[in-house]
DNA sequence: CATTTCCTCCATCCAAGGATTTACATCACA
DNA sequence: TGTGATGTAAATCCTTGGATGGAGGAAATG
């Protein structure tokens, strides 16, 4: 690893404006570690630059007007080239960082920032990191923790499926799962008016109405999340 | 801000290592800027500590066999205490640190790390920021995405509900509502027999039995996701 | 021991759901 | 202009689902 030498990163660059574009191709040809394999102001020759050479590193503005830069990411990522693709915004939105790092960005950087924090977020990105700067990396844990509060005030309070008993939870997760009567009474090798039992008595518990509102309440109220922990405690 | 004198942080440390522990708390109580307002060994007595004194800072412990540190600090995140916790751990487990910082942890930190991080961290922390070294914040972005990488996959190639026609959109939207034929009739102003023909296209076109499985198959495969994105675009 | 909870099962009845076919109006697009 | 896709609607027939009440056995709990 060592003795080898350092393969220089071949990168594409995606910016509709173009002088921003002819800005960042330059700063990034004068850097010995990277070779500038594409340069183009519309997503869509973006994406097939990206399939034709296969780059290492993609610099992808995501504030563009015809495309969106954010679906033209996921595009790219669809296909597997094994790209590395970094955000470029105007915008530090803790929405867009999140949306971005979702679909799979491995960077993302403000075109304010120094051109030498841009380098390094390339090197660190070439050689197989993430970066975030800390500023947005703050943002980016400030969305990704309220995404998830919801799903952690679940189970909170009254939540009704706690009222079910052991035989309930199997015949409401094989509900859960499209069975009908049926195919339940089979599964569980019981009778199908013993189902018809149970559903009842779910129904009551879940003060609902039939097996699809049924279905609708378990799910919305954690209640795979609630069995894999069970499962994992 | 810059004349207004600094207030200790008030700390609570909170780990079954009773070594442990006292190392950390002669560490903290060295340290000028953090005043040690509790430590214990037991994740329960920590959690009535919290309660009482109200720290702006907690370190927890997330491996303890009595009761799991996770456990205790969505249990101190329900309370609403506006404690900012920072997660100790021993293993730098992707899995471990996303669960933590999912469910509210501000801070993710080995115990092997040297004190001067440590004491870094918990300034960071106190001040508002969300500290993970770098080495654990790239292992929580690859796991992030991981998680991801499901959900951004489906739309992919042949999902079944590209075929639907706008109205049988609308249908199914309320059926993933849990309306019945009646009530969709009645939402949609036409006829039950009409919904029940879109009901029946739906069927035909998901290749499912019955409104159940439409619903499940709807939710499985980005439904929601779908018509957000349509409404954003 | 008595009581309760849970699981099992049945019968009955009615409502709702689902399949199939046919039909007509509109609109877009070739 | 007509051909196809869409949205609307109805009739029919059958299946499934859901409500209700009753009942017995097993196991736990007091």
């Amino acid at each position: 690893m060592m003795r080898e030498f350092k393969r220089k990163a071949r990168v594409l660059l995606i910016d509709d404006n173009s002088d921003h574009l002819r800005g960042i191709k330059e700063l990034v040809t004068l850097e010995s570690s990277f070779d500038v394999v594409g340069a183009t102001t519309s997503a869509n020759l973006g994406i097939n630059l990206a399939k034709k050479y296969r780059p290492d590193l993609i610099l992808m503005d995501i504030n563009m007007p015809e495309k969106d830069g954010l679906q033209a990411i996921q595009e790219i990522e669809k296909l597997d080239l094994g790209c590395r693709i970094i955000a470029l915004s105007g915008y530090d939105d803790s929405d867009l960082i999140f949306r971005a790092m979702k679909i799979g960005a491995k960077g993302y950087i403000l075109k304010t920032m120094a051109s030498a924090q841009l380098i390094y977020a390339m090197d660190e990105v070439a050689s197989g990191k993430v970066y975030l700067p800390s500023a947005l990396s703050s943002r980016f844990f400030e969305y990704f923790q309220d995404s998830y509060k919801e799903e952690n005030a679940i189970s909170e309070e009254e939540n009704l499926l706690t009222y079910l008993t052991g035989r309930e939870e199997e015949v409401l997760e094989l509900l859960t799962q499209g069975n009908n009567y049926k195919a339940i009474a089979g599964k569980l090798f019981i009778s199908e008016t013993t189902v018809k039992t149970h559903v009842n008595n779910i129904f009551q518990k879940l003060q609902v109405n039939d097996r699809t509102q049924a279905v609708l309440y378990a799910l919305n109220n954690g209640f795979a999340n609630r069995k894999r922990a069970k499962l994992t405690a």
